[in-house]
DNA sequence: CGCCGATTTGACTCAGATCAAGGTTTGTGG
DNA sequence: CCACAAACCTTGATCTGAGTCAAATCGGCG
């Protein structure tokens, strides 16, 4: 491979400036020099494959990661062996940040699908918010958003029963698919329903019984992966976000 | 009320640097000239009264807070009303994190008998960060901390059977009783039997019983509030973080 | 003392887990 | 292109951990 090839591989780098993801991830609000600088540190590792690992458990922290495309599980692991997954990540959104404690990671980052991910070197991240005003607070944004999310699926498993968890679940895709720009009420899954059991914190028959209601309910039609949402508004009832009329 | 004794009363404030909990607070491992910086921005409001809030979801996020004494609970609210505690902050830790992502509370925050909290005001905070070297990873440290905690509450809810969230609740108060200093067998549970069925998602009778069960078992001994471990290791292995031998 | 909220205890019930079996889709190698 | 295996998903039958309901007891406190 001739050194002229190898440079034209390394400028197929998708700049920040150009990702029609910009304004969904961690570049949010910012302008052209700041994105700029964002640029000169992202580093856009190759593709995942399906199954493989980005991170594992006990791995040293080196950087935070945006998913480009695809999609990535992260789960934690408990002391007697037994998994839990505890997020799926959308093309657009941020993980790693479990790793800025102790310095190492607490859970496997997954993926679920062939994906690529963009790195963003700690190291770098960090001299970057020193340079950049408004990075800090973007970076705390951030963090806050991660832990009122967790907060949100703390209040599911503890409170919900499973049929509010899955309505709750297919609301959250919808809604990303929305931020997206794709269409809210049709879209794929890309975990199996063995994920989508472990992430609701229930049985996977659970959850295949629970698309059988739905889809006899006329609220949802499932073909294998391919979800089409016929009445959100009676999802939205379900979790209490509307009142039982209208 | 003269100026001066005015004056007494704003001296009453207790600096970071003599306070006995500074390694397991914001201060940790910060040096005398940080130290300083710090106590100039830390305000000290009066203490809550048992029930009382520090801050409610949706209020405005000014700042982020430590208690100082006593304990307070965070919990989020559903749509419908249903309400998910999702931590309880003893002396020298740290809450209200959940606020930096949108710039206000996601959660309500109350105290659990009379407390006392000190309050670093963001601004202050931010600025204090362009000013202190290591601040700023500092508050990464504490944020990834806490998302890190909060995956261990996804899995206990997610997985765990009723015995189970109960034994780690104890060992972590177990831990944390031990970081402070005091007697990790021996302390009192500042909450009722109802927040910690809450907590730990399930209902208060089985709470009870378990109590009940661990007693019987020799494994506790409980008075009222006060818990007594006396079989740590049995615990431990009720968790899987031992082998059923010693 | 008597009331009130917190806690415990017992009896019963049920949502959802587990067990079992069969169907369907996908990937692989010949 | 087909045969076969391995995942993945669904459906039915049964079981059970923990919730719910009801009632008694305890502890503080005015």
């Amino acid at each position: 491979m001739s050194t002229l090839k190898r440079l034209d591989i390394d400028h197929l780098k998708v700049s920040c400036k150009q990702c029609n993801l910009r304004e969904l991830c961690f570049p949010h609000g910012m302008n052209d020099e700041d994105l700029a600088n964002l640029d000169a540190v992202v580093e856009q590792p190759k593709p995942l494959h399906k199954n493989e690992f980005l991170y594992r458990d006990g791995d040293k922290s080196r950087a935070m990661y945006a998913v480009r495309s695809g999609c990535v599980k992260t789960m934690t692991e408990s002391a007697n062996g037994e998994e839990q997954i505890v997020g799926f990540h959308l093309a657009g959104e941020l993980l790693g940040l479990d790793g800025f404690g102790e310095g190492h990671h607490t859970c496997n980052a997954v993926a679920l699908e062939t994906s690529s991910v963009c790195e963003l070197p700690l190291d770098d991240l960090e001299a970057l918010c020193h340079k950049v005003p408004g990075l800090q607070k973007q970076m705390r944004r951030i963090m806050g958003k991660e832990v009122a999310e967790d907060h949100k699926m703390l209040l599911l498993l503890g409170k919900m029963t499973s049929e509010e968890r899955l309505a709750s679940f297919l609301l959250s895709l919808a809604a990303r698919m929305e931020e997206r720009h794709w269409k809210e009420t049709e879209f794929n899954l890309s975990m199996p329903r063995q994920d989508i059991a472990n992430y609701l914190g229930m049985a996977v028959e659970t959850v295949s019984r629970l698309f059988a209601s739905f889809q006899s309910e006329k609220i949802i039609e499932v073909d294998r992966r391919h979800i089409t949402i016929l009445d959100m508004n009676r999802l939205k009832v379900m979790v209490g976000e509307r009142d039982t009329d209208k």
